[in-house]
RNA sequence: GAUUCCGUAGCUCAGCUGGUAGAGCAAUACACUUUUAAUGUAUGGGCCCUGGGUUCGAAUCCCAGCGGGAUCACCA
C-alpha cells in the first residue's frame, strides 16, 4: 500500500484492514483501492453497499424521454433505477447521467433538496460528492424537469445506492453531435468483457436487441403458419447432417463416445417419419474448426422441414420470411448493407449453378466431365489439387467466380449430387440434385433441398461417403443406421431448408464480424501473470 | 494451422537512430446551487504482455512464448 493512499485514508476518516489491503495491493490498482476504502466508509456510514430489498421503480428513462413533453402531470413523482454514467459536480448541486434499461437521462442532485434538515449535510457532502463514483448503481425518487438549455432531466428528491461498483468503468464521452471520444474500441477487451461493452458502447446493446427481434420475427412466421418448434439432441452418437469435423466428449455413466451435434437435420427429418408435418428448431451446432470473422466453433442454425412439399415451395417461403424479417427490424425491404443497398423484396433472383458459372465465367460447364472441367478451372487459375472430383470442381469454380457476384438475395440452384448426400435427384437433370443456396451480399446464407426420402438411394449415399472416408476425407459422413431405419419406414417427400442465423444477424444489424452478433464469442482463456512473493 | 500487424496508467494513445516513462479522460484534494466532452488549481497513479539474448545501459534492437486483429487455408 503506497503512503498517498494511507494519507487519504486517514484524511477521510476511513478505516479498514491493513494487512488484507496489504495482500491486495498486489493485484489492485489505486483506483481499485480508493473504492474499496469507499466501500468500507459506507458501511461504517450505516448505509448497505448491496441492499437486499426491492427497489420499485415507476417509469424507465426512454418512457420520459419520450413522453414527458407531451405530458408532464405523470412525471411529478417518479422512481427509476440505473448505472451513473457522468457527474458534472458543483459544488452544492451537480448534474450527472444515469443510463438504465433503455436510454440514459440526465439527473439533477441538489444538496438542499436531498438533505433538508440544516444540520446534516452528510448524505450529499459525504456520500453522493465522496463515495458514489462513476459505475454505481443507484435508484433515485425525484420529478421530470427541463433544464434551462432545454434538456429533460429529473430533479432527485431521494437517492438509494444499490449497487457499489468496485472497478473503474472507461469512459467514453459523448459531444453535442453525438461524436465520442476515447471509445473503447479493443476487440479483445469488447469481447472478454462484453459486460462492460454492453453498459458504455449502446451500440452494441442495440445490436443484441435486434439479434432476438430477427429470432423472435422468424418464430412468428413459423408458427403463425402451424409450424411446431422441438427440440432434438446436442449429445449424439453419431454426428450426422452435415459433413465437418464434431467435437468428441464422453458419457461416463454408459462409458461411450458422444459427440456434440454438428446439425440436427437426421432428427428433424425423423419427426417428420413420425407423422409432424412442419417442424422447426434453431440448433446450436457445435464444429471444431477454424475461427474467423465468418465462423465459430458454436453457432446457430434454424433448421425447419415441411412434408408434402418440394423446394420451389420453399423457395417462396424463404422470399416471404426473409420479407418478413427485413420489414420487423427496419420497417422496409429495402437496406443499406455497409455501402451497398439490398432489397429484401420477392421475388428474388433463381439461377442454377451452371448458369450461374456461365453468367460469370463465360464457359457451360454443365455437360464436361472431370478432364475438360479441370482444364477449364486451369485457364481461370482456380488452385485444384488431385483428390478433387467433378462436384467439388464445380463447387471452387462457383465459390471463386460466382459468389461475390450476388449482392441481392439469389438462390442458386440445382447442385450435382456427390456433394449432396441427403438430396433428393432432380425430378428431370440427371446428376443433379434438387437443392438451393441463398446468395445474399455474396455470402451462402441458407441452404436447401428436397429432402431424399428413398431409403436405398439414401442407404447408397451413405456407402458412397464412407468410401470417402476410406480415401482419407476426414468431412465424409458417417452412416446413421437408426435414421435409415426410419426412412425405410416411409418418410414424406418432404422440403428443408437450414439458416444461418449467426450470418443473417450480421447482415441485418450490418456487422462486419460474427464476434459481434454472438454475445460470448469463444476466446482463448485468459492467462494470469504469477505474482512472485 | 500459415503469413502479417499489434500489446505502455482504469480507458484512449504519445514515447524518433537504445540513456531508467508522458498527455487527455478517469481518480484524489480544494473551489463552484441549471451543467452537459462542465470549469479552475494542485496531487497521486506504471511487472512498458512474459521469458531469454545483445549492450556499460532495453519500453525501444534480436529470439522464443502468451494474447488479440487482419489476410489465407478448412468450413456455415
Amino acid at each position: 500500500m503506497n503512503t498517498k493512499l494511507k494519507v487519504f485514508a486517514v484524511n477521510k476518516g476511513i478505516l479498514f484492514n491493513f494487512e488484507k489491503k496489504l495482500n491486495m495491493s498486489q493485484e489492485l490498482s489505486e483506483q481499485e483501492e480508493i473504492r474499496r476504502a469507499k466501500l468500507a466508509e459506507l458501511k461504517k456510514l450505516g448505509i448497505e453497499p448491496y441492499p437486499a430489498e426491492e427497489f420499485q421503480i415507476n417509469v424507465t428513462a426512454q418512457d420520459i424521454k419520450e413522453n414527458y413533453e407531451r405530458d408532464k402531470l405523470n412525471y411529478k413523482d417518479i422512481s427509476l433505477a440505473g448505472r451513473i454514467m457522468s457527474v458534472r459536480d458543483m459544488g452544492k448541486a451537480a448534474f450527472a447521467v444515469l443510463q438504465d434499461s433503455t436510454d440514459r437521462i440526465q439527473i439533477y442532485v441538489r444538496r438542499d433538496d436531498i438533505c433538508p434538515n440544516e444540520e446534516d449535510k452528510q448524505l450529499y457532502d459525504t456520500v453522493w460528492k465522496k463515495l458514489i463514483d462513476l459505475g454505481d448503481i443507484i435508484g433515485i425518487q425525484g420529478y421530470v424537469f427541463t433544464t434551462k438549455t432545454g434538456e429533460t432531466s429529473i430533479h432527485v428528491t431521494h437517492f438509494k445506492l444499490l449497487a457499489k461498483s468496485l472497478k473503474p468503468l472507461p469512459v467514453v464521452k459523448t459531444d453535442e453531435d453525438g461524436k465520442s471520444f476515447d471509445e473503447v474500441t479493443d476487440p479483445e477487451f469488447r469481447y472478454r468483457q462484453r459486460y462492460v461493452d454492453l453498459i458504455i458502447n449502446p451500440s452494441v446493446k442495440k445490436t443484441f436487441e435486434q439479434r432476438t427481434k430477427i429470432i423472435s420475427s422468424i418464430r412468428n412466421f413459423l408458427n403463425d403458419q402451424g409450424a411446431l418448434e422441438v427440440d432434438t439432441p446436442v449429445l449424439q452418437s453419431i454426428p450426422g447432417g452435415a459433413a465437418a469435423r464434431p467435437f468428441l466428449t464422453h458419457h461416463n455413466a454408459l462409458d461411450m463416445p458422444l459427440y456434440l451435434r454438428i446439425a440436427n437435420e437426421l432428427y428433424l427429418k425423423r419427426l417428420i417419419v413420425g407423422g409432424f408435418d412442419w417442424v422447426y428448431e434453431f440448433s446450436r451446432n457445435f464444429r471444431n474448426e477454424g475461427m474467423d470473422r465468418t465462423h465459430n466453433p458454436e453457432f446457430t442454425v434454424l433448421e425447419f422441414y415441411a412434408a408434402y412439399r418440394d423446394y420451389f415451395w420453399m423457395m417462396n417461403t424463404t422470399e416471404k420470411l426473409l420479407e418478413k424479417i427485413a420489414v420487423d427490424l427496419h420497417g422496409t425491404t429495402e437496406l443499406t448493407v455497409g455501402d451497398r443497398s439490398i432489397s429484401f423484396a420477392p421475388p428474388f433472383k433463381r439461377i442454377t449453378i451452371f448458369d450461374a458459372i456461365k453468367e460469370h465465367t463465360g464457359v457451360d460447364v454443365s455437360k464436361m466431365d472431370e478432364v475438360e472441367l479441370r482444364a477449364v478451372c486451369k485457364s481461370l487459375h482456380i488452385d485444384m489439387d488431385e483428390t478433387m472430383g467433378k462436384a467439388k470442381l464445380i463447387d471452387t469454380l462457383f465459390g471463386e467466380k460466382c459468389e461475390a457476384n450476388y449482392i441481392q438475395p439469389t438462390f442458386i440452384t440445382d447442385y450435382p449430387v456427390e456433394m449432396s448426400p441427403l438430396t433428393k435427384k432432380h425430378r428431370t437433370e440427371e446428376g443433379l440434385v434438387e437443392r438451393f443456396e441463398l446468395m445474399i451480399n455474396g455470402k451462402e446464407i441458407a441452404n436447401a433441398y428436397s429432402e431424399l426420402n428413398d431409403p436405398i438411394d439414401q442407404r447408397e449415399r451413405f456407402e458412397d461417403q464412407v468410401k470417402l472416408m476410406e480415401r482419407g476425407d476426414d468431412e465424409a459422413m458417417f452412416i446413421d443406421y437408426d435414421f435409415l431405419r426410419a426412412l425405410e419406414y416411409g418418410m414424406p417427400p418432404t422440403a428443408g431448408i437450414g439458416f444461418g442465423i449467426d450470418r443473417l444477424c450480421m447482415l441485418l444489424t450490418n456487422q462486419p464480424s460474427i464476434q459481434d452478433v454472438l454475445l460470448f464469442p469463444q476466446m482463448r482463456p485468459e492467462t494470469k501473470h504469477e505474482t512472485v512473493n
